[in-house]
Order: structure tokens, then C-alpha cells, then sequence
RNA sequence: GCCGGGGUGGCGGAAUGGCAGACGCAAUGGACUCAAAAUCCAUCGAUCGCAAGGUCAUGAGGGUUCGACUCCCUCCUCCGGCACCA
């Protein structure tokens, strides 16, 4: 595709060669031609030709490095950070420079954003757009290895490249305030954030079963582990019992879940964050352990289903497996069971179709605190040790995985919650008498046709199965033959399954005239012969037996208020569990409560806790790796040893003094990961031996560096201050400029980098930085651009490149393409053919601009006849003009507030065109020029400089606003439906029409007429400034 | 499995209760040209019809409404995210 793109555009290039020379050629020609004649005269078809050979050509190569240039020296990207009057922070995710250099998809999010901030500049504010490298991390490191280079090296090299790129864009950055992660003046705070978080008790040190991914030889933190899979490299992460350094996020995840609310983000952006952080209310259960102190503790979501606690199961890591060891008689098949577990990978555990495993601890039983009931306890790994306490108490009949787990090891399963139905076609009537009953309903199947039997009442207008009462003592199958034979006559019933547990309706009984609260058993049979018995006078008198096809067997047919209930579970059949809310049985005197009340009712009757748990686990942020920042703390095994401290929880800690910041990291030969735990690092003596800062004996440096997470958890503040070598970042500047007006980046970070930064700021806000909690008023996440119906990704070949569609067509048809394919935040397919309709679109624009810049004298050889006679004689239409003009401004404002990038084109393709057609004065243009800025920031700038002689930046111009009485029109076109069919179509009607009189014209029509054929007018529906729609006797 | 977001011409998309297909791409025909390119003009959902005009069309089926791409219900399907979280 690309050689084809390339060769029609070298075509194109020739051919406006070719056109020039025979332009000049043919004026000379025709010149001679006048000046032999002697005819003094400049008709309209030489003047255009004439201004063909005088024009110059749009050539986006020069101009755009021309503009850059300008803009740079002219600093009108750079807002006065002290001073300026109406900041406005437009910040969007720095990239982390990749091997390929920047991207189409890199491009398409970085212009969006310019887009909106160049809005916000024009409309006054002092836009700060800065940008940077997210430059550390294994990302960089890796590439850094594949291609044998030292990754500091390495960073340099794409540092050049990427801001070459960056500034060939157009983008409105302000490039006195980049930044890069790996520059030890940025890091150095980095590691001093860390050092805030170690002295406010927000980081740690712990030994736990940790992510690993072993082709990055290095610890993960959660957020990066997706399916099982590093999401870096794809490979299976495994789990591995390491001493680690955490970021305590879990201790602000209710306030981080609470802020969600009032965040004007993207949805899907807080969606995630809001299952990710997790939250579940449920309570804490002791259960005592028989014959024993210990007791096992368990988080449940469900303790109003305690009583069908059949028995519990421990996590592998749970602790009182050792503690319970000389109870447990089958001590060694639980060790290598749990041996196992450990081992397992992480695909393993959670690969689809996996079957439950576990191991029961013979010799131990916990007791049911709601009954006394003596229960096993288990063993499976289908618990996690991580979460809750690491105990569950299992409820086979309300959880699948429970009842999966039962059913394999044969396991008690008992139903403690059915769910209820009110039938709301014969709701219970306040007042009546209420009596309870335990039903049948009998589904008897005919195999040779699947037709169902089914009564017909006769008093009543109902359709139901047999059914009837359980009598005393009988069991529900039996109960059920005995209801078929009576009612059906029908004998020879075979097969008889029961579907389910009980299901409580409560209806009104009018043939007994009482309320009733049913508990109603489904029992299925096939039907064996048709043999029948003779049935009773007054069963016959109820109703009549019919068989219906399976096919009328719904919820809307039958009069069964569990209908939709029957039929679910006939899917499903004996997998059919309840795992609702409903209703208790089998649950001594909670019996008939509502669960939602037994949830606290019973927690409250075995003495449990109300809790709330979280998902979201402390963040991970030690690696071993070598190209990040050290981690700045310092371990003196002396003052361990004596538990001294800063901590006094991790004794031998201490932080490195902020004035001994940065720990620099050391420029070393072999940064290769070791893949033993243990950091590069580790093997460099000069960097690692060190002093213990209390007690002056020797010490040892962390050797971890932190996650790349973390450098970019708060690079938007440093942004602010780059020059600061005093702290941070300055508090005024910090005051001023945030939070953020907008953020705008990938919703891939949804769960990472946008949870992380939040978290950062909270902590920062808490230790009283600065007085926002939340640092980006509004993020909205752009749409990725796929190529080819996939994302573009290295591994797919699909990736493009953004430079040679710069070098064929120019940033700015690049940008408006991009900008054009699709709305902003859903993201479009790139394809090369589309670039081709927004060329022309530029081209026409440059035309119009010279055109105008003509007739208004910007050049020296200027061609008034031909000017004035196409600005002349079109007065009517200019009227037009103007309402279009006001609309176009109106429109793509509001598009742009929107991100709506793709109709705001749209909008100015309309606006030129009309342009076009009716010679807009300079004004007018200009307005046009301006709406164009935002997406064509080099050509619009030439325009407005170059051809029509402004002195400063279109940039910095006002954006123009519009009147909204302009925009209404005096008239407008009626549309006549007759029964919701256009017929006609009534144009300049006035706007101001009275509804008679909008009716009495339309119905005057004579399409109408013709359309009515003589029927009369039933009704007539107006909407003003729209339509009239004429419903006829004959519409249903 | 659960939670999001989609499904509209040959293609990207527009229209959030009122003329479905704006705008653009591709395609076709024409003008200009010795010719080509560029440019300009016209046509461009399907179908019936010589035409006027009719009929059918926004994943499928139902519903609400004078009127539904738009609102409600059921289902199919694609793309994301989460996934043994008790």
C-alpha cells in the first residue's frame, strides 16, 4: 500500500510542476496575444491562471520547520508559571521511549490533546502543555540488552529521536520544562519520594509469596500481572517466598474507591478502578476448633447462608496448618499437598476448565457456630492465602465453587436460602387470611414428543402443571405421582427427578379465597404409556388435561408465579444452584427471614464481626533490576541486631538523608538481571558498602530499584518546577496550576499508572504537600488506533510510523487525518486512502487563504479586477454566509469541549466549501482560519503571517465566538408525515408559523392530498421548526 | 462466568425521539487536456418502475409511541477489562 501512496503523491508533485510551466508558458503566450491586439483587458479565465503562476505552492515541509522554529523563539507555548493569570494545566501521559521511536498511536493521543489545549489558549487561558520521557524501567532496559547496548547509552539515542519527533508534530509543548525520569536531578526526587513514604509508615519491607517473571528476572507488582502473565513480556509469572519493599495503598483504598464518585472521568477508567480496588462487605466467623483451643477465622460475603456451613477450607499458606499438626492424622498427604500447591504456577491454579483439588485434615473438626454441628475441615488451593483471612467457610448449596468442590468429594450440600416469588397476577389481597403450604408441581414430559402435561382451569384463567399440597408424612416425589394420577389420570409416570430446592410465592388463593405462602418443590417425569384411570367428578369439574408444546412452556403462558425459576433450572437441571438473596429455611429460628436481615441477624447470633474487605493489594515496588532508581534506604545489621532503628517494626533501617540524595546509580559494564533474587546491584561493592549512619559500622545499600510506576506516579508536579534544585517542586506553583484541568492518555493504564498516581497524591496531600486530593480534574482516555483490525503492536508488523506521512504530507494533514477517522475516544482504523480527502481539504484551504490574501492587497502583485468582481454582486448570499459562519464556530467549539474532533472536521469541510462559493471577506476568513488552528497549527500560522500579514501568532489570537440570534434562521423546511411516512417536504416556511397554520398548510399540499386519498384526518401532531405529522382513521 | 463498550452503505463514520446514511474515502460518468495527473461538475443503500413514484432497510425478534438507529424487554455477535476475591 505504502509504494502506491508514495507514487501517486510523486505523481501529484510532477503534475504541479508540469501545471506551473504551462501556466507561465501559456501567459506569455496569451500576454503576447493581448499586447498584439492591443486589447487592454484581464478576462476572468487568464486571471486565474495568472494568480496560478504568481501563487505560491502549499508546501507543508518548509513551512512546518519554518513555524516550529518561530514558535520556539517566540516562547508563545512557555506560560509565565508565577505570573500567569488563567493557568491551565493540559497534561498528557509522557510516552516511554520505545525501540521503533514514536508512533502513529503514540501521535494520535499526544494530538488530541494539543488539539483541546490550543482551544483553551485561543479561548485565553495560560495553557501549560509540558512533556517528557518516561525513560527508566525494564522496558527500555530490555531493548537496551536485545540490541547490546548500555541502557544510559541507549537513552540518549531515543531521547534525540523522540523529541525530534515530539517537535515534528506541532504540538503546543512547552519544551523549557521536559523532563526525563533517568536524569538524576529527577530521580533524586523519586527516591525522596520514597523516603516520605518510609517516614509517614507508607512503605515497608516483607517477606511474601511474590509475582516472579523469569524471563524479566524480576518481582512484579499485581497491576502488572495480567492472566497469569507478565504484562511486559507474556511469560508465565510464577510465585516465589520474597523479602520485598510495598507501598501501603490498601491503607487508602476506601478513600481512593470514595473519590471515584465525583472524578469527571472516563467511565470505564473508574469502572476498573472500582473492581479492581475491590471492596466487599461481609463479616468475620470464629469457628471453634472440636477438642481444641485454635480457632479458624473466615471473611464471608454470605453469613446469612451460615447454616449451610458444611464444612471449611483452609489456604495452603494458612498458618494453623501448623499449628493443628499433631491433631492431623494424615499429616504427610496434607504437607505434600500443600508442597504441591506452592510449586504450581500460576497458570496452572487459575487455567480455564481447572478442577478443584484439596485434602481433608483428617482428626480436625470445626464447629458450626450457628447449629453445633461438627464439620470437616479442608484443605484446596481454590482458596487464596491472600485475601480475607484465608479460611472460608463453605456453603456447597449457595457458591459454585463450593458446591463443585462437594460434589467431587462428596460433601454435604444443604439449601438454607430459596428464593420467592409474589405472583402479580394474583397478588396477595391485604387482609385475607394467610396459610402456608408445601406444593408439588409435577412436569410430566411426553418423550416420543416433548409435549407437556398441562391443566386448563375452568372457574379460573389459569394454566398450570398438576400440582397440589404435600399431605403429612409423604415425600415430595410421591406426592407428586399421587397429584398426576388424580388430577391427570395418567399412572405410568416414570423417571423422577426433583429439580432444585423448595421456591416460596406467596398469591392469592381465590378458589379458597386465602393468602397463600407456598413452598413448592418441581418434581420431572417422562411419561411412560397413556394408559389412564378414571379421575374424580370433581377434579374434572377444576379443570381439563391437555399436553402443550415445550414451545408454550414460558413465564408469560403459565400461570405459576416460579415460572421463570422452573425454567431456568430445567436448563440447568441438577446443576441448578441458588446463589442469591431470598428467603431462610433450614436455618432454626431465622427461618423465613428476608437474607439480607439474617446477614446481621446471624452474625450477630454467633458473636461474629461486620468487615469490609478490599481486593487491591499493597503495591510491589522493589525490582531487580539495574535501570531504574536505587532505592534509598540503608541496612545496618549491628543496629538490627540490637533493634534499633527508624522503624521500630523493621529494625537496621534507615533512610539516606535528603541532602545525600540522589543515590546515583552507578554506571556499571554488566547490568544484566542475575535472575537469583538479587539485583545487579548487588554485585557492586562500591555501591553497596556503605556506613550505618547511627552507629558508624558497616552497612549495606538497598540494591533494588523501584518500579517505573513510581517515577511516573508524580511527574506532572515536577513539571512545574524542573529548575528547582531545592525541592521538588514549588508549593505556590503547585497551588496555582493543579489539580489538573485535563489529563488525557491510554485507558491501558487504568488499573496501574492512573491508581498509583492517585494514591501518590492522596500520601503527599496527607503529609500536607498540597491541598488536593484528587490530581486530575478530568482524564479522558483516547481510542487506540488499530491497523489491519488489530492493534498495532511490534509483534504484528502493523506499527506505522508517523515521519514518512509527515515527509509526504505534512504534520498538519497527519494530525487532522488522525483527528478525522474516527470520534477521539473510541479510536478508528488507519488507513492510507482517508489521508488523501483531508490533502485536498488543506490545499483548497491554502487556495482560499491566497485568494484572500489577493484581494486584500497582502501581495505585491495583486489582481483587484479579478478580486473585486468574485467579492461583488452576492449580497443574498451573504446572509447565509454569516448564519453558517456562527453555526461553524458554534459547532466546533463545542465538538472540541467534546473531543468530538472527527464532526468538528466534518464542520469546517462544509464551511469551506460555502466559502468557496461565495468569496468570504477578510474577516470571515479569518475566523475560518482560526476554527482550523487547533488541527492545522503550521499551515494556518503561514496563512495568517505570511499571506495575510498579521504580526503575532494565529495562536495567540482570540477564538472567534458567535451570536446565537445569527444563527437562527427566519425559515425552515417542514416536514409532512402522513401516519409517520414522509410525504412532503415544505421549504421556507417561516420559522415564526402558528401551529393552525403550519397544519393548514401542510394539509393545503397537494402531495399530501394525494397522499391522504380522501381519508380524514384523525389527528394532527406539530412539533415547531420541524413537523407535521397527520395520523388517518386507519393507523392501528 | 461477571462488568463495560459496540454492531448503521463497498469502507471510516454522522444523526440520542422528528427527512437515516452528514463529512470523507473508494467507485462510476462528464468537463478541461494532444494525453495523463491535478482540479472542477454530477451520480453513488437495496429493490420495483419508462417515468412520476412505490416498497424494503440501522445485528435478530418483540414492545412503548402519532413517529424509534435513538427508549424498554429477550436473544445473537464482536471488542475491551476482571476472573476461584468467598
Amino acid at each position: 500500500m505504502k509504494w502506491r501512496l508514495r507514487l501517486r503523491h510523486r505523481a501529484r508533485i510532477y503534475a504541479l510542476r508540469i501545471s506551473e510551466w504551462e501556466a507561465l508558458t501559456f501567459l506569455f503566450g496569451r500576454a503576447t496575444e493581448y499586447i498584439f491586439f492591443g486589447i487592454i483587458k484581464f478576462d476572468k479565465n487568464l486571471s486565474s491562471f495568472y494568480n496560478k503562476a504568481i501563487m505560491s505552492k502549499y508546501d507543508p515541509g518548509s513551512i512546518e520547520k519554518k513555524w516550529q522554529k518561530a514558535w520556539l523563539e517566540e516562547k508563545i507555548y512557555e506560560p509565565d508559571l508565577d505570573a500567569a493569570k488563567k493557568p491551565f494545566f493540559n497534561l498528557m501521559m509522557f510516552p516511554y521511549p520505545s525501540a521503533e521511536g514514536l508512533h502513529v498511536g503514540n501521535m494520535y493521543a499526544f494530538t488530541g490533546s494539543d488539539i483541546y489545549g490550543r482551544l483553551k489558549r485561543m479561548q485565553g487561558y495560560d495553557v501549560f502543555e509540558p512533556i517528557g520521557l518516561d525513560g527508566f524501567g525494564i522496558h527500555s532496559e530490555n531493548y537496551a540488552l536485545k540490541i547490546g547496548m548500555h541502557p544510559a547509552d541507549q537513552a540518549k539515542i531515543s531521547e534525540k529521536r523522540f523529541y525530534a519527533q515530539l517537535q515534528s508534530i506541532g504540538n503546543g509543548f512547552a519544551w523549557n520544562e521536559r523532563l526525563e525520569t533517568y536524569d538524576p536531578e529527577y530521580y533524586r526526587w523519586t527516591q525522596w519520594l520514597f523516603v516520605q513514604m518510609w517516614r509517614n509508615g507508607l512503605a515497608y519491607r516483607k517477606k511474601q509469596a511474590v509475582n516472579w517473571c523469569p524471563s524479566c528476572k524480576t518481582v512484579l507488582a499485581d497491576e502488572q500481572v495480567e492472566n497469569g502473565k507478565c504484562e511486559r513480556c507474556g511469560t508465565v509469572v510464577e510465585k516465589r517466598e520474597l523479602e520485598q519493599w510495598f507501598l501501603k495503598i490498601t491503607e487508602y483504598a476506601d478513600r481512593l474507591l470514595k473519590n471515584i464518585e465525583a472524578l469527571d472521568w472516563s467511565e470505564k477508567v473508574k469502572i476498573a478502578q472500582k473492581n479492581w480496588i475491590g471492596k466487599s462487605e461481609g463479616a468475620e466467623i470464629e469457628f471453634k476448633i472440636s477438642d481444641s483451643e485454635d480457632r479458624i477465622k473466615v471473611f464471608t460475603t454470605r453469613p446469612d447462608t451460615l447454616f449451610g456451613a458444611t464444612y471449611l477450607v483452609l489456604a495452603p499458606e494458612h498458618p494453623l496448618i501448623q499449628n493443628l499438626e499433631y491433631k492431623i492424622q494424615n499429616k504427610k498427604e496434607v504437607e505434600e499437598y500443600i508442597e504441591k500447591a506452592k510449586t504450581k504456577n500460576n497458570e496452572e491454579r487459575s487455567a480455564a476448565g481447572r478442577e478443584k483439588t484439596g485434602v481433608a485434615l483428617r482428626g480436625v473438626k470445626a464447629i458450626n457456630p450457628a447449629n453445633g454441628e461438627d464439620i470437616p475441615v479442608w484443605v484446596a488451593d481454590y482458596v487464596l492465602g491472600s485475601y480475607g483471612t484465608g479460611a472460608i467457610m463453605a456453603v456447597p448449596a449457595h457458591d459454585e465453587r463450593d458446591f463443585e468442590f462437594a460434589k467431587k468429594y462428596k460433601l454435604p450440600i444443604r439449601e438454607v436460602i430459596i428464593p420467592e416469588r409474589i405472583d402479580k397476577r394474583n397478588p396477595p389481597v391485604p387482609g385475607k387470611k394467610i396459610v402456608e403450604r408445601r406444593n408439588v408441581h409435577a412436569f410430566v414430559r411426553d418423550p416420543r414428543n416433548g409435549k407437556v402435561l398441562c391443566l386448563r382451569w375452568k372457574k379460573h384463567p389459569w394454566v398450570t402443571f398438576p400440582m397440589g399440597g404435600i399431605e403429612e408424612g409423604e415425600d415430595v416425589i410421591t406426592a407428586a405421582r399421587r397429584e398426576v394420577k388424580e388430577e391427570t389420570g395418567y399412572n405410568d409416570i416414570i423417571n423422577p427427578r426433583v429439580i432444585g430446592g423448595e421456591v416460596r410465592a406467596q398469591y392469592f388463593a381465590a378458589h379458597k379465597d386465602q393468602n397463600r405462602v407456598s413452598y413448592t418443590t418441581l418434581v420431572v417425569f417422562d411419561l411412560g404409556d397413556d394408559e389412564r384411570v378414571p379421575i374424580a367428578l370433581e377434579e374434572s369439574d377444576e379443570h381439563e388435561t391437555y399436553w402443550a408444546d415445550s414451545g408454550d412452556i414460558t413465564a408469560a403462558n403459565m400461570t405459576h408465579a416460579e415460572m421463570d425459576i422452573w425454567l431456568a433450572r430445567l436448563a440447568h437441571e441438577e446443576n441448578a444452584i441458588y446463589t442469591e438473596t431470598g428467603i431462610l429455611v433450614n436455618s432454626g429460628k431465622f427461618d423465613g427471614m428476608d437474607s439480607e436481615k439474617a446477614k446481621w441477624e446471624i452474625t450477630k447470633f454467633v458473636g461474629g464481626e461486620r468487615k469490609t474487605q478490599f481486593r487491591l493489594r499493597d503495591w510491589l515496588i522493589s525490582r531487580q533490576r539495574y535501570w531504574g532508581p536505587p532505592i534509598p534506604m540503608i541496612y545496618c545489621a549491628i543496629c538490627a541486631a540490637a533493634k534499633k532503628g527508624e522503624n521500630k517494626d523493621m529494625p537496621g533501617w534507615y533512610a539516606v538523608p535528603e541532602s545525600d540524595l540522589p543515590v546515583i546509580l552507578p554506571s556499571v559494564r554488566d547490568f544484566r538481571p542475575t535472575g537469583s533474587g538479587q539485583s545487579p546491584l548487588s554485585s557492586v561493592k562500591n555501591f553497596h558498602e556503605t556506613k550505618c549512619l547511627a552507629c558508624g559500622s558497616a552497612a549495606r545499600r538497598e540494591t533494588d530499584v523501584s518500579d517505573t510506576f513510581l517515577d511516573s506516579a508524580w511527574y506532572y508536579l515536577r513539571y512545574l518546577s524542573t529548575e528547582n534544585i531545592e525541592e521538588p517542586f514549588d508549593k505556590q506553583r503547585a497551588k496555582k496550576w493543579l489539580p489538573a484541568e485535563m489529563y488525557i492518555g491510554g485507558a491501558e493504564h487504568a488499573v496501574l499508572h492512573l491508581l498509583y498516581v492517585r494514591f501518590v497524591a492522596m500520601a503527599l496531600h496527607d503529609g500536607e504537600m498540597f491541598d488536593f486530593e484528587e490530581p486530575f480534574k478530568k482524564f479522558r482516555a483516547h481510542g487506540l488506533v488499530i491497523k489491519d483490525g488489530a492493534k498495532m503492536s511490534k509483534s504484528k508488523g502493523n506499527v506505522i510510523n508517523p515521519d514518512a506521512y509527515i515527509k509526504n504530507f505534512g504534520a498538519d494533514t497527519l494530525r487532522m487525518y488522525l483527528m478525522f477517522l474516527a470520534p477521539f475516544e473510541q479510536g478508528g482504523d488507519f488507513r492510507d486512502g482517508g489521508i488523501l480527502g483531508i490533502d485536498r481539504f488543506l490545499h483548497r484551504v491554502w487556495k482560499l487563504g491566497e485568494a484572500c490574501g489577493i484581494r486584500n492587497g497582502a501581495f505585491s502583485m495583486q489582481d483587484t479586477k479579478g478580486g473585486n468582481k468574485e467579492g461583488k454582486g452576492k449580497k443574498g448570499e451573504n446572509a447565509n454566509l454569516a448564519a453558517l459562519i456562527h453555526k461553524t464556530i458554534k459547532k466546533v467549539t463545542g465538538d472540541i469541549e467534546q473531543l468530538h474532533y472527527n464532526t468538528a472536521v466534518s464542520a469546517l469541510m462544509i464551511a469551506l466549501r460555502s466559502f468557496e462559493d461565495n468569496a468570504p471577506s477578510r474577516e470571515d476568513f479569518e475566523i475560518f482560519l482560526k476554527l482550523c488552528a487547533p488541527f492545522a497549527p503550521h499551515m494556518t500560522e503561514e496563512i495568517w503571517r505570511a499571506i495575510l500579514g498579521n504580526k503575532t501568532s494565529i495562536h495567540c489570537s482570540a477564538w472567534p465566538s458567535y451570536d446565537e440570534s445569527m444563527i437562527k434562521e427566519d425559515t425552515f423546511t417542514l416536514v409532512v408525515q402522513v401516519n409517520g411516512k414522509v410525504k412532503d417536504t415544505l421549504a421556507n416556511v417561516d420559522a415564526a408559523i402558528s401551529e393552525a397554520a403550519a397544519k393548514d398548510l401542510s394539509l393545503a399540499s397537494g402531495k399530501i392530498i394525494s397522499a391522504l386519498g380522501g381519508k380524514k384526518p384523525e389527528r394532527i401532531v406539530y412539533v415547531a421548526k420541524k413537523i407535521v405529522n397527520i395520523v388517518t382513521d386507519q393507523q392501528g
